[in-house]
DNA sequence: GCACCTATTGATAATAATTCTCATTATCAA
DNA sequence: TTGATAATGAGAATTATTATCAATAGGTGC
């Protein structure tokens, strides 16, 4: 089944309404391959109807989220980074320097989420791995303008 | 080197200088093994100087984290919890029905974090690592009750 | 297709967390 | 003790997100 038909069964089965703001967020959303905040998915979704308010952005957002089709993310912003669920799980490493995104996967992390689970009986309904740090480009511009000084 | 005095000394280092305020915030915090919030560590330090301003707790956390003494924590909320940083890493799953923050470690995490350093050059300066979801006990509670329909 | 019920929307006000501003105070090196 | 300036407190400002509410529009049944 398709995101889109998942999306639509989902919407169905608890009573709400398929519109065309939904639809158009949500295809936005699956032809990006970035990390898109609600401002840059208002962006992109005002382009094809000029009249969809951000509000509406968030709340679709959260409705995605509760159903599980989208993630978000904390990438050592302020303010949170959406991505639609891969079948795979994977985390996210940041650049505080250039704001570049590394992905990687790691399946070390959800054997020691199952652990977690076998040894206190929780229920996981979320994980969040993410690194910040300097990529390997900014790391050498660091290195040769040496800084000792605590920056706050 | 005691935490106390390695603060000291990285504020002198840095031609900065140690206040009564940053004195008492670090206090607060040595003597907590919970996850306080700024709000949090605004009262207990209100309770021994009615005159500091929340905004100092602010810059003072800021500079400690600066300084790699204490860690702010994602758990599920809107704003951040901090606590000192301890000699080995560990990780946080937060109950979405009581709140309750459960600790655990896992060795694996940093493993699988040494090996995106390996494979891509970067330079790590924080790992962060939380899992939302139902303790046990809430995750009865629940079942009893069993909701279907998605809440947003 | 039409009507009706009510979920959804857009606009904007409200909220919450954090940061900024700036006049005043206090640290600390000389 | 003094002077240079880092730090503070109070409150304004900013940013991200959520709530409010009147107007609109899905979708079900006729
Ligand atoms: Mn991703
Ligand atoms: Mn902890
Ligand atoms: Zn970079
Ligand atoms: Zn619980």
């Amino acid at each position: 089944m398709s995101r889109e038909a998942q999306f639509l069964t989902a919407i169905h089965s608890n009573g709400l309404r398929m519109t065309r703001q939904r639809q158009l967020i949500l295809e936005v959303l699956e032809a990006s391959q970035e990390h898109l905040d609600a401002e840059a998915i208002h962006d992109r979704v005002k382009a094809r109807d000029p009249r969809i308010g951000l509000a509406t952005v968030y709340r679709t957002l959260a409705l995605l989220k509760a159903m599980g089709l989208v993630k978000e993310h904390s990438l050592g912003e302020e303010h949170g980074h959406f991505e639609m669920v891969q079948k795979v799980p994977h985390y996210h490493f940041t650049c505080i320097g250039c704001r570049q995104v590394i992905e990687f996967e790691a399946s070390a992390v959800m054997e020691a989420v199952q652990s977690l689970i076998d040894r206190e009986g929780v229920q996981v309904m979320d994980v969040h791995l993410s690194l910040t740090g300097y990529c390997s480009n900014c790391r050498e511009e660091r290195a040769t303008n040496h800084e000792v000084k605590v920056e706050v």
